[in-house]
Formats: C-alpha cells, structure tokens, sequence
DNA sequence: ACCTGAACACCGTTCAAGT
DNA sequence: ACCTGAACACCGTTCAAGT
C-alpha cells in the first residue's frame, strides 16, 4: 500500500505553492523579493520549474496580489462577521491584524508599492473595502457618517503606519507586549460608543 | 594652437557628468533606472569606466541624491527671495515648479521611492524645508500659524500629487495649458491674503 | 504533470592593461 | 586621469530532454 518513500522523496509543486513562497516574500523583503532564482532556491526546485506554472514574473505577482486580496480583506471580514457587537468586532479584527506581524509588514510592503502597474489596482480595491468595512462598524456604534469614516482612516492608517515603522527598525523596533499595547490605545480611543449614542 | 580635432572626440568625463545623467534617469524611470549599464550606454562609455569615479551603483545614488537636495530646494528658493511681495514670491516659486515637469516628475519619483535606505533622510530634509518655506511665505501674507501650515501642505501635495498622476499616464496625460491652469487655480484658491489680515 | 540543465540576455562589480 | 575589455556573479527567460 505505500508506494511514497515515508519522508516523501519530493512532493511536486503547485501554482499555490510558488504563491505562499511569494507572500512569505513580500513580508520580508517586499515586492523586489519575489523574484523567481530565489524562490526557488527556497522551494528547492530549479528556477527552470518555475515556468511550467506561470509564464513569467508578473504573473506569479499577479497571482500573488489575488490571493493577497482575497485572504486578506474578505476572510478576516467573515471570521469576525459572527460578533454581533460593532465595538466587540472592531476590537476582535484589531487585535487580529495586530498580532499577525507577517500581515502587517506585508501590507506595509504593499503600500510602499502603490505605484506599480500591477499592485495599485489591487491595493485600491483592498484599501477601499477595508475602510469601508471599518467605517460601517462605527456607524453601526453611532457615529455620524463622516465622523465614522473620519474614524476608520486614523485607525487604518495608525495601522498600515505602525508596521511602516516596523519595516524601517526591522522586527527588534517593537516586542508583542508593546504590539499589543499599540492596539489598545488606539482602540480605547476610537472605539467607545460616541456619547448619546442610541443603542437599537 | 588647437590640440583637439574640432569634433573633441570624446571630452572625458567627470563625477557630475554621471550625476547629471542619474537625474535625467530617475525623471524618466525613477530609481530604479539609475543602472551603471544603461547610463554607460546613454553616456557612451564601458561600463567599466563608471568605477573610476564611484566606488559602486549605491555612490552614484548617494551623490545624486545630495545634488538633487542643493538644486531642488535651495537654489530655487534664492532665485525668488529677490520678489519682496510673499504673495508674488509663492506665485513666482509655483509657475517655476510646475513649469518643470522634468523637476516635478523626479520629485514625485522619488517621494515614490521615500522607503528606500538612502532615499529616505534626503527625502525627509527637503519635504521639511520645502513646507517650512511654503509656511513661512503664508504667515507672511497674514495666515495664523496653523492655518499656514495647512496651506503649504495643500499646495505642496496638489504638486506632488499632480506630477504623481503625470507619471502614471505618461507625457500625454496633461497639455502645458493645462498644467499651468492647474497651477493659477491652485494660487488663486489659497493665495489671496486672508480677509483681515494687517500689512506690516 | 512536473522537473532538470544548459543556454542566453541583462546588470553589478572587479581588475589588469591601455592612453 | 580616465577608459577598455574580459571576467564573474546574479536573475529572468527559453527550451529540449527527462521521469
């Protein structure tokens, strides 16, 4: 029955698998890091294999950038999608994208590329669900429209701004405890119900 | 007397002649077009011969940085400080700036570039001294501080922003009139002194 | 279906040799 | 003092041949 060697010689690769080497990339070293020899050498193939997968280069980072948008913007929207209390859901989403450091740098190394050809689409499409779905959560808390919106930017930006820093110090800049702390200051302050607030 | 046939055939070159050739490069392709080869090719000599005069690529880079800083902020900051009238002096230094659409592209490359390890100090000194002029030119039209901080900020980004833009859709993207509206609508919505304000 | 290996183009860097 | 030319390392891309 088993015809695999137990320390399986060498599973073949997948498009998929050249995407996560990709995403594992650009949180490290930006988008200059996905480069195909390097990857390789990481996945222990030769660069030669790259090209049955994808046709070249872009390719791989527009597939990469994909699955960026959809991992990063609508999943994390469904998971928190079951907390019923805007404030319970803004903290549960914030303490999310806080404690995920991979994330943070990745998003970071995004932005810093909003004027590449291939990442600016993508990236406005991501920033603008993102601070659409923060914005409708601090409506939901009673806060007028533009004030929601007003809300959502800082939060958004105090984020993607903290993991800029963490870029520039490199992974030393900032321990969890101080990560955590960030996340809970900016909560504290953005977060409460505005005062005279309806409950419905 | 004449030592050199008349078509010099070929006037050695020096630093600056690199130096001059990295701007023209970074208007046109932003950092990453500063590339020993290529300007070899543009300047026609081996490549070889670019270290001579740089220790390596990164030198190059450093030296232009620092070349732009001097001709991009102060020498035309003393052009205009002849103009007594603050609001003629932020008329004359805006038609300049948007009358160089070489100049203006390589600043919106380069504010493209703002995580890059040496783009970055050089970077942050001349936003500083450009909005700190822009400001002061403002209180002396009788803006409160504030207000003239808000001032320059809007009228530096509408630059940046505009030559931003221009790189995304090429030469093409805005005819000379057009920029030089852009330009007057911009003065004329924050130029005017505010209502009120005292000649001294 | 997925991979290797050799080849070529391109760019950064070094260096011995030229003028 | 400035430059050439050849060499090497590195990365993107192609492709014939392998399993």
């Amino acid at each position: 029955m088993v015809r695999q060697p137990k320390t399986r010689s060498r599973p073949r690769l997948a498009a998929a698998d050249w995407v996560q080497a990709a995403l594992a990339a650009i949180a490290e070293g930006g988008l200059a890091a996905v480069a195909v020899e390097p990857l390789a050498r990481r996945l222990e193939v030769s660069k030669g294999s790259f090209y049955w997968h994808f046709p070249n280069r872009d390719a791989l980072v527009a597939a990469t950038l994909e699955e960026w948008e959809r991992a990063e913007t609508e999943r994390p929207i469904e998971r928190v999608r079951v907390v019923g209390d805007p404030a319970e859901r803004l903290r549960a989403l914030t303490a999310a994208a806080f404690a995920d450091r991979t994330g943070g740098l990745r998003d970071a190394a995004l932005a810093a590329s909003a004027d590449h050809p291939l990442v600016q689409p993508v990236l406005r499409r991501v920033t603008a669900r993102r601070l659409a779905y923060l914005a409708d959560a601090f409506a939901e808390l009673g806060c007028p429209e533009a004030d929601a919106r007003r809300r959502a930017l800082l939060v958004y930006t105090a984020y993607l701004g903290l993991f800029h820093y963490l870029r520039a110090t490199g992974p030393a800049g900032l321990t969890e405890a101080e990560l955590r702390a960030y996340a809970r200051d900016l909560l504290d302050a953005f977060v409460q119900p505005r005062r005279g607030a309806k409950r419905s």
